[in-house]
DNA sequence: TGGGGGCAGTGACCAAAGTCACTACCCGGT
DNA sequence: ACCGGGTAGTGACTTTGGTCACTGCCCCCA
């Protein structure tokens, strides 16, 4: 099985410039941990045991509001490490991480990476570049909840899912929500409600057709028009 | 002049582990700048030239929009730092930075920084708890532009400064706010006229009384209180 | 001493966000 | 075949946020 767990950490980025005896030598530490969709694997202040490692599957952190509203703050897939922070800082957990869908993933108790990590610089460095571009997502989250509206979030995902997964055809670009009203309305920091209804005024306007979680942009220059209009 | 950059060094949690002798090696790298109130250190999208050390005043990093409304990411202090990330991920600047006072800080360049690194993994375990630090804060304002209301995250400065720099009479905590409306504004991710009315509010249901940039808290509890009022 | 410039307060709006309640649909299981 | 849970759409409404325009204040300086 172990073969299975270095795999797994030759295609994560943190890991990546490993010779083969240190693979092995984390590879032995690694533990392998399955989720169901939907389970928790840690909550938002629990203390902060580990490092994750997402095999496969996704993985989504959020913080979860007193009112029950839900903000995502990144959405981990295979290759991704989450939780590297409070193993170095010792503070718990800043938000709450659940699967998205069945997951894999790998465990490195916070001791065992600790003393890797001052074992090997260079990992320390890849560290602080993958906290780095995390750091910069959510910058650019600020930056939408703050000078953007719901319409212009909700624009922004379906032309990311335009280009990612759309599949044109002479009408348009034909995509699939991969997730409920519900769950995109997390990621927008808003609620089911606003999605709904910011479809549908989409779709009267002409930019695309909605059917259920298939939709088709009809005007893709439209929308990234739209996308900045100041009014 | 160098010992004098010495005690800026000494003071900055990043390099205080570091020895005589190592720090005099930095310090030789290190060149002191000054910037004027409102002077701008660098803007949004320039690239990553170096690591900024704030050795007295205040630095002020901001996101931008397109409509001209800034939001505040960070307000570092004599003893931060700042920058330290694009410095090894070798992106540009993800904010812009200027001086909300007169300030003088230290500038390390990319270069001299990631090799200093290099030969001391000890300060590359720092600036993952630095950046660690400010990732939580971060995730604190996604927090509160996400669940809370402007009057929310005003009723929250308030009572930090109360905390900070309040001083206690019979009628309440008399504070000083440090900065003009339009810049607490883009602390909070709003615009002026809802500080303003929002302080107005505050003082109209009894909270506190406010005289130009004087506040007294009359009800220190209450406004606790109406903190998380979820309506 | 009389402008200007920056800052603060406010009324009148308007648009966006969010809440509540209800309906309807789909689908899987017993 | 029916029930129940999860999901989606929508009308009616309230609250919050933001804009625009204007006034007044204070203070510095020519």
């Amino acid at each position: 099985m172990t073969g299975d767990v270095e795999t797994v950490l030759r295609r994560t980025p943190l890991f990546a410039s490993l010779t083969e005896a240190e693979m092995r030598a984390l590879a032995a530490r690694a533990s392998k941990r399955h989720f169901q969709r939907g389970e928790l694997l840690f909550g938002e202040g629990d203390p902060c045991t580990g490092l994750f490692l997402v095999a496969s599957g996704k993985i989504r952190i959020f913080k979860l509001s007193a009112a029950g509203r839900e903000q995502v703050l990144a959405v981990e897939g295979p290759g991704s490490s989450f939780a590297e922070l409070p193993v170095f800082d010792g503070g718990n957990y800043p938000a709450a991480a659940s699967a998205l869908e069945d997951a894999n993933v790998l465990f490195i108790s916070r001791k065992d990476f600790q003393n890797f990590c001052r074992e090997h610089p260079d990992v320390a460095l890849k560290v602080i570049a993958v906290v780095g571009s995390r750091l910069r997502r959510l910058i650019g989250i600020i930056e939408e909840l703050s000078f953007t509206t719901v319409r212009q979030r909700l624009i922004a995902v379906v032309l990311r899912l335009a280009e990612a997964g759309g599949r044109p055809s002479k009408e348009g670009v034909h995509l699939e929500l991969t997730m409920s009203h519900q769950d995109l309305a997390a990621e927008l920091g808003t609620v089911r409600e606003l999605v709904s209804r910011n479809l549908s005024r989409l779709q009267a306007e002409g930019f695309l057709e909605v059917d259920g979680r298939k939709i088709v942009v009809k005007d893709l220059a439209g929308l990234k028009n739209e996308q900045n209009a100041s009014e």
